[in-house]
DNA sequence: GGTATAATTGAAAATGAATTTCAATTTCAA
DNA sequence: TTGAAATTGAAATTCATTTTCAATTATACC
């Protein structure tokens, strides 16, 4: 599936590296969990990667640098790293969810093509302060927001003028 | 689970449930499939409806007025009335696609407490705007979008203050 | 009204992502 | 070092969603 973005994303530095792993235990001491090797891999690949993925992408690329670990770590690592806003779930309606991560990126969202599923990520500050503005009036406790666009890209209304 | 409203929402007049019918058999024409008795039922359950429902709650819902209609049909038909318009989908991250009816509705969203699964919905034009901004940026054809803010309730926040 | 054609229906089966199970292994605090 | 508790991962399970298919029904055309 094709994806687009439409700013640069450096790879993490070492220092992001250290801070997300510092997140990342802090949070495992917290609920009694352990440090192993196989988490601290994921959180590892996981950082390194761009655009959406699904449990089993970052399956595939886990295994590539650890052939033992298994799928089921990677899918419960996912969701302890979503637990402590590391990643965030995001839905784009075609069964499967997605994760990416959220460290030390500006807030983004999405326009997703109902034709190709390309995705497209935006950036809009905006929708940030309508979410805080919102929770504060119905005294709820934001802890994050998804803003989704759905229609048709450029692209693929120039192919579908096209006969069918 | 429990779902809230901020605004009243009145049954559909006869009139309304017209305009929606139009909006259903013209789609149907339009792609070249058949009026049937079953699409009525569901067509008309599906608009008395508020809330977000479920292709199983929906059906049990149908199932009360004509208990020979099968889940089969009334998931057939969720799916055209999406691509009509009139319903659309809302992912909750929960594993369920619940999908709500867009007739006569203002644009509107939600807040999913991830506590308890409550979800309340709120209006915010200004998300519409923005929706609209964006996608001309892009050059994207938006038919819909969704906005959608996670935390904790109100409710949710009290009751964990109190020991586990 | 009759008839041919194509869509519809719904029960059952299939699919597939998400989740749980469990025995063997590993972590970590004491 | 040791023991209690968490972890791991393969396999099994769950469950919403989707497909299949034979019987039924709607519609266009006569």
């Amino acid at each position: 599936m094709l994806q687009k973005r439409i700013d640069d994303h450096a790879p993490p530095t070492r220092e992001a590296m250290r801070e997300a792993e510092d997140i990342f235990y802090k949070h495992l001491k917290r609920v009694g969990l352990k440090h192993t090797d196989q988490r601290d891999a994921i959180l590892h690949t996981f950082l390194e990667t761009r655009d959406h993925l699904s449990t089993d992408e970052l399956f595939r690329m886990v295994r590539k640098k650890d052939a033992k670990i298994g799928f089921t770590t990677v899918y419960r690592t996912l969701k302890l790293l979503a637990e402590c806003g590391l990643a965030s779930e995001v839905a784009f309606h075609d069964g499967v969810t997605r994760y990416e991560h959220q460290f030390n990126r500006r807030s983004h969202h999405h326009m997703v093509c109902t034709e190709c599923n390309a995705s497209v990520e935006f950036f809009s500050p905006e929708a940030g302060k309508l979410s805080e503005d919102i929770a504060r009036r119905f005294r709820f406790d934001a802890a994050r927001h998804t803003f989704q666009i759905y229609g048709i890209c450029e692209d693929c209304r120039k192919t579908s003028k096209k006969p069918v």
